[in-house]
DNA sequence: CTGTTAGCGCTTTCAC
DNA sequence: GTGAAAGCGCTAACAG
């Protein structure tokens, strides 16, 4: 006679292996959502008793024997921007389609990440999507426990996988508009000096003016925000200017809101305006702002390429560019 | 003579205690952030090795014992809107600053989203933050392992401790506002009608209007969006009303869209416009619209308190309001 | 197909 | 203060 488990908090696979008469090894094994061997009767014994108990695996110990959590870590620098919203949204529930959840993990201007990472659970996930540029992939890749990083902040080395929008196709498109608009001068507003993604972009900027024969009167320095678009707007430089690009929609509506009078609604206009991210908000009336953006969908399919089949991306090539288009409203 | 711990992967605290040359039990306490018994000298030859071997925890396995895994759900329907980029960095980042990590989770209009949630890491948090309206107090907590659900959509029962912002106050100004400039009529423009918080706010601004003599003509109905708000815009009986209250700035920012030309920039204008949120958008220049908010601040602080102190929640009153705000702008 | 037996990595009695 | 040993709940390996 075997003693009964005692009872305590909620029922255990023991308890539905008791309930069941069959040993927590078929049980483990009808639960299974994998295919195991386990007789009809018997799985289905389990399965009422499960159901009866009202039993759901504890996940936290499965994940101690199978050492895969089904958790994902998404990796910010923070969640400021608008076009923000339009990404992580379709992401998440992406994400979750396929069985797993999203840890959010917000760096912001941390230091000693790498400490604060280890001591969280982020750093036992499957996989890490690193849209932060807190650090090289290297460094990334040293902080996780495997190499299973896909880098998505534009940096990357020979070893990480990277998926990062063709930003040239876009500013090739844009400036070409430009072009055959008659612009012969330009400002561009850049965003933090800092990043390499944006240092790439600004070099594809500068290339594809001079190609087309527009001369870059000034190069502003904002910070991707609104308000830093407003503040550069004040430049005096602005009146020789034909066309303003700005490496983010949202500097873009500063800049468009401080200059409001100069855009009536019919054509000439002072100058025309190129923004950069293609956010939902540009769809609006007041904001109509011609844009440069990249296709979020392919973008995601291929994140999730990675999530389900890493090994494809490890093998092949590691770099995935998906392409950025230009769109055109009234601003331009 | 003891047979060396075969290293495989990543080093465990076994690895840490045989370097040290003590047992795990002390090498557990070495390493424990709470206060162990363990002699000056083990602990620091347990430092050391654990420094040299570059252990890190497995907080899986810890949080097997612990019960604990210093992780909190985030259950939101989804990211859309505009108001949301304000409130979820601020909050992750608070929630990172007290030593937890989010896992977000979208239940979007998912079905079977208990069974989900339970497939999920998210099910063995230690609390959960429950801005989606998908279900009562009462399901969400049977969803979780435990009593540690905060409501925050504005459903509640006596049971689970909820914070809600105060709408009376800040519908209480806007209205009250309305009146003092004249206003007489007036249409209010209403979300999603199945959100028991949205059925409330209407219940709220009828109320108050009927106070301030101001004679509701129409009852229009939107889903939060800009796109909504353009649709209603169209309405014929805008012509009648003074006023227009929006429970959404995303829809009294499509409503302005619409009737942009009725808005000169000199007053008197054809009718003043009331949002709802106050988000950081209605800071722009081109959607000046007075609106309603309350402090996230403040807001954040109070679910924090709750994270780290439950037991104050539970055992007082378990319902804690923010207040609301209305803040004029040129829309009204 | 089935059950027994080891663990996964960590914390925690409980004697010493 | 210390260490042996017993788990946490689950899955995997290995004989039957």
């Amino acid at each position: 006679m075997t003693e009964p488990r005692k009872r305590q908090g909620l029922p255990t696979i023991a308890d539905v292996a008791e309930l069941a008469g069959v040993s927590r090894a078929i049980a483990s094994r009808a639960l299974s959502s994998e295919p195991r061997p386990v007789s009809a009767d018997k799985r289905e014994r389990v399965l009422a008793a499960a159901e009866k108990l009202g039993f759901k695996p504890n996940l936290l110990a499965r994940s101690l024997t199978t050492k895969t959590v089904n958790l994902v870590a998404v990796i910010v620098n923070h969640i400021h921007d608008l076009s923000d919203l339009d990404l992580f949204d379709l992401l998440i529930s992406q994400i979750q389609s396929i069985g797993k959840q999203v840890i959010f993990v917000r760096v912001g201007s941390a230091e000693r990440i790498d400490e604060f990472l280890r001591n969280g659970i982020a750093y036992h996930v499957d996989a890490a999507l690193v849209f932060s540029d807190f650090a090289d992939a290297a460094t990334v890749r040293k902080m996780f426990r495997n190499d299973s990083v896909l880098m998505l902040n534009g940096m990357r080395d020979a070893s990480s996988p990277a998926i990062i929008p063709d930003d040239q196709i876009g500013i090739s498109a844009a400036v070409k508009d430009a072009a055959s608009q008659g612009v012969r001068t330009a400002i561009l507003v850049t965003g933090r000096a800092a990043s390499p993604v944006e240092q790439a972009r600004v070099a594809i900027y500068k290339a594809e003016l001079q190609r087309q024969k527009i001369a870059l009167i000034s190069e502003l320095r904002g910070d991707y925000s609104y308000q830093s678009g407003r503040q550069v707007a004040a430049s005096p430089e602005w009146q020789k200017a034909d066309a303003v690009f700005c490496t983010s929609d949202a500097m873009a509506m500063g800049v468009l809101d401080v200059h409001r009078n100069d855009f009536p609604q019919n054509r000439p206009q002072a100058f025309r305006l190129y923004g950069f991210d293609d956010v939902t908000l540009a769809e609006y009336e007041a904001y109509p702002i011609s844009s440069i953006g990249y296709d979020k969908t392919a973008y995601i399919s291929e994140i999730l390429k990675f999530l389900t089949e890493p090994d494809l991306f490890n093998s092949g090539e590691k770099l995935v560019q998906v392409p950025t288009y230009f769109v055109s409203r009234s601003s331009s």
